[in-house]
DNA sequence: GGAAATCAATTGGTCGCACCAATATTATAC
DNA sequence: GTATAATATTGGTGCGACCAATTGATTTCC
C-alpha cells in the first residue's frame, strides 16, 4: 500500500457530499471525520486533507466540536484565487478591471431588461446617497452598493459569484485611486455624474442604452484616473506587479 | 498550544510562495514541507494540510520526489467549485448558460475590436472543419475550438480563465445537447449556419456586428435545444438539479 | 570517454495514535 | 422548569514512523 490515492478520496468525498442528507435543523451535516475515515478505508489524516481543500474553497464549514457542515458557495475562493494570482503576477490588475467592465457592461443591459421598480427605486436612492455624501468614503460605499445591486438585479448567482469576487479583490485599489479621483477639483461630480444616465436608462428598460451608460461611466473615471497618473506622487498606484515567467 | 492556528499558517505560506526565488532551471520550487515546518514553527502535518488546500486551487504543484512548485494558476478550480456548486443545487445549468453567454458576447466584441489576420484566419479554418467534419464529434470539437480561440483573442488571462472553467462544467451538459440538436435533419447546418456572420463581423472588425451575431448564435441553439427538449426521450437530459435550502 | 545501470539521499504521501480545545448532550441540583 | 456542572462528541494539532517516487551521484560496462 501507501500509493497515492489519485484523489479517489477526494471523488468519495464529493459523493457523500451530495449524498448527505439535511439535518433536524435544516443543516446538512457530514459524518464525523473519524466515520468518514472507516468509511472510505482510508486514514483521518488523509479525510482532513481533502476536507480542508473543500473549506477553503468555500464548499463545507468545519467547525470544532460541532461537526462538518455543507455551505453555500461563497466568493471569497474567487477572491483567494485571484488575490494570488495578482500578487504572483499570472494576472495584472489591469486585466482583471478589464474583466469586470466586460461583466459590468451586460449586467447594466440584463439588469435593464428586467428591473422592478424596486430595483430602480433602490438605485435612484443609492445615487442620492452617492451625491450627498459627506464624506468620500460615505460616497465610495454608496457607490459599491450601487454596482452591487445591479449585479444582484440579474438574478443570477454565477454572475453575482463572479463580480464580487473580482470585485473584493479590486477594492483595495480603485479605494484607492477613487480616493485620488474625488479629490480632483469637480472629481466627484464628474464621476457621480455618470450614475444618473444609468438609473434612467434602467427605468425605461433599455438594455442597449444602460451598456452605453455603463461606457460612458467607466470612461469618465478611467479618464480621471489617468490624469491623476499623471501627477507624480500617485503614479505608483497605479503600478501594476510584473507578470512573472512563462505563461502559455 | 493545540488551539486552531486561525490560518496563520496559511498567510504566511503565501508570503513564502511570494517571496519564492526562480530555480536554476526557471522553476519557481518552495521549501521541503519539513524545512517549512520548522521554519513556521508548526507540525508538518498542519503545512501539508494549508499545501493541500493550495494544490487544489491550482496554486502549486507538488511532486513526491521532487518538490513544490508554484505553478501557472488553472481554471480547474473554477470547474470544480461551479461543478460542485451545480451538483449540490445552489446554481444551476441554465443560470450558468446565461452567464456564459453574457462573458462571449463580450468577448466576441473585444475579440472584434483587435483581432489579428492570423486570428481571423484561424477562426475561417476552425469554421471550414465543423462543416466538413464527418463525425459528431469532430464538428463538436471544432465547435469548441472555436469559441476557445474567441477567448484567447481577448489576450486577458482572466476572461480566458473564466470562460474555459465555465465551459468545462457546461461541457458535458452542452456535448449532450448539441449531439441532439444534431440529430435532428438539418440540425447541424442551422448551427453552424451561424457560425459565418462572427467570423464576419470580427474580419470587419465591427464590434457590434460581432456581439449580434453571437446573439444570432445563441438564438438558434436555444431553440433548436428546445425543440429538442419538447421530445419525450431527451427531457431528462436537460433537467437542471433542484436547489437546496436556504441562500442568501 | 561516454552511455547505461545502480545505489543512496531527498521529498512528498500515508499511517497510527495521542492529546488539546471547542461544542453539544446529558445529568444533577435547586 | 431552569440553571449549573459533568460527560461525551468532534474538529485541530502534534509526533514519529514508514512507503513510494524522484533526483543526483556513483559505478559499471562497452
Amino acid at each position: 500500500m501507501y500509493s497515492p490515492d489519485e484523489d479517489g478520496v477526494f471523488e468519495q468525498l464529493k459523493s457523500v457530499i451530495l449524498a448527505a442528507e439535511t439535518d433536524a435543523r435544516g443543516r446538512v451535516r457530514l459524518p464525523p471525520e473519524r466515520t468518514l475515515a472507516e468509511q472510505l478505508g482510508v486514514q483521518r489524516s488523509t479525510v482532513r486533507e481533502r476536507l480542508a481543500s473543500l473549506e477553503n474553497i468555500g464548499v463545507i464549514r468545519r467547525t470544532r466540536g460541532s461537526g462538518t457542515y455543507v455551505q453555500m458557495p461563497n466568493p471569497g475562493f474567487v477572491q483567494l484565487y485571484f488575490d494570488l494570482a495578482v500578487k504572483l503576477g499570472y494576472v495584472s490588475v489591469d486585466e482583471m478591471e478589464r474583466a469586470r467592465e466586460m461583466l459590468e457592461r451586460e449586467i447594466a443591459r440584463i439588469a435593464a431588461s428586467h428591473a422592478t421598480d424596486d430595483d430602480v427605486a433602490e438605485l435612484a436612492r443609492l445615487y442620492e446617497v452617492m451625491v450627498h455624501a459627506r464624506t468620500i468614503e460615505e460616497g465610495l460605499e454608496a457607490d459599491y452598493e450601487f454596482h452591487q445591486r445591479l449585479a444582484y438585479m440579474t438574478r443570477n448567482p454565477v454572475v453575482i459569484l463572479l463580480i464580487e469576487g473580482l470585485s473584493s479583490v479590486l477594492r483595495e485599489v480603485l479605494y484607492r485611486r477613487r480616493v485620488l479621483v474625488r479629490r480632483v477639483p469637480a472629481g466627484a461630480e464628474r464621476t457621480n455624474a455618470t450614475h444618473p444616465a444609468i438609473v434612467e436608462a434602467i427605468r425605461a428598460r433599455d438594455p442597449e442604452a444602460a451598456m452605453a451608460a455603463m461606457d460612458e461611466h467607466f470612461r469618465v473615471w478611467e479618464e480621471q484616473a489617468s490624469s491623476i497618473a499623471s501627477s507624480r506622487d500617485s503614479a505608483s498606484l497605479l503600478e501594476t506587479p510584473p507578470r512573472n515567467q512563462d505563461s502559455p
